[in-house]
DNA sequence: CTGCTTCCTCAAGTGTACTTGAGGTCAAGA
DNA sequence: TCTTGACCTCAAGTACACTTGAGGAAGCAG
């Protein structure tokens, strides 16, 4: 009766992978990756099966945002570092969160209305194909950084705070 | 004189690849890799060197916009097949790629928008602990659609349509 | 007790976007 | 002539964010 789907709990109200993969909308393996790259935690029962607090789950919707944004799980571990996962969590700490992720989000959108601005000028002009062109010719080179794929401008910034490339 | 760097010209005044990249801001390898992948096109010297188009640059500009943006190259590619790589390049073909690029970005915008409203609401009033916040239960499942990451929510659109997880 | 589902671990695979390296060609300058 | 630097190809490596698969244990329903 109550209890259609309502598995394996019988104890705390904490919650199983399952119901947390179900509840947060990812998969039970992408909470196992979470966890071992210590971005989530749980506590074990005695078969060793994991149990979530609930309040996990507020990470996981933290996660998803962040990577709805394109930031890399790094900067978000680094994030919720701030916010002890078991434990007394301060309303003060997720609004700290909430508070880098916007500036975060205003880059963004700036960068976003620049591009635009950049399109609208560059190929309504046709000034692409000059030199003179800040996206044509951005920093004269950018690519001799690292291996691997870069994700965003973010990254190159840190690493030797060359101009944004898309600068007016 | 005249060429203090100015190398291996000696004909057209097409681009070899390290000019382009260097202007373009990208590595040589990858020019090499857009090449291969098709987003943009080469022709060869008899020593089987690399010359380009300067309109080429062009291209590279936007691949790289859009990379900005997180969009695949695959959906670059698409974009850039509207505008032949070679030959009589009109400027209403550019001016329907800034049109489509421009509602991408627009679509993000509003995302970012979206999300920075969220943030503000969820973790100001703390209702990410609750189940009624669009962020905290997006779908009651979207981790179970294909291999790899996912990249960001467009993807997932064209798949199945889940009306937007993050919908208000 | 059988069957089903959920859970566990660990290793390996996948997709995207590149980079790195080995081994070699080609042309111009000291 | 030798060296240097730019170029070539092709295979393999790398980073990120996961997923898949093998092999097995736990727990509840009938």
């Amino acid at each position: 009766m109550s209890g259609t789907r309502g598995p394996r709990r019988m104890r705390s109200n904490d919650l199983t992978v399952g119901e947390m993969a179900r509840r947060a909308g990812v998969a039970v393996s992408t909470l196992h990756y979470y966890e071992a790259e210590g971005l989530i935690q749980s506590w074990r029962t005695e078969a060793n099966h994991r149990r979530y607090d609930r309040r996990e789950l507020r990470r996981v919707a933290v996660i998803r945002i962040a990577q709805t944004l394109g930031i890399p799980l790094a900067q978000v571990r680094e994030v919720l570092a701030q916010v002890p996962s078991g434990g007394a969590v301060r309303k003060a700490d997720w609004q700290g969160v909430s508070e880098i992720w916007r500036e975060e989000i205003d880059r963004r959108m700036e960068l976003l209305a620049r591009l635009r601005g950049q399109l609208d000028h560059c190929m309504g002009c046709g000034c692409l194909s000059l030199e003179n062109c800040p996206l044509y010719n951005p920093q004269d080179r950018l690519g001799d950084n690292g291996s691997g794929p870069r994700r965003w401008l973010g990254e190159e910034e840190e690493r030797e705070a060359p101009p944004d490339p898309l600068a007016p």
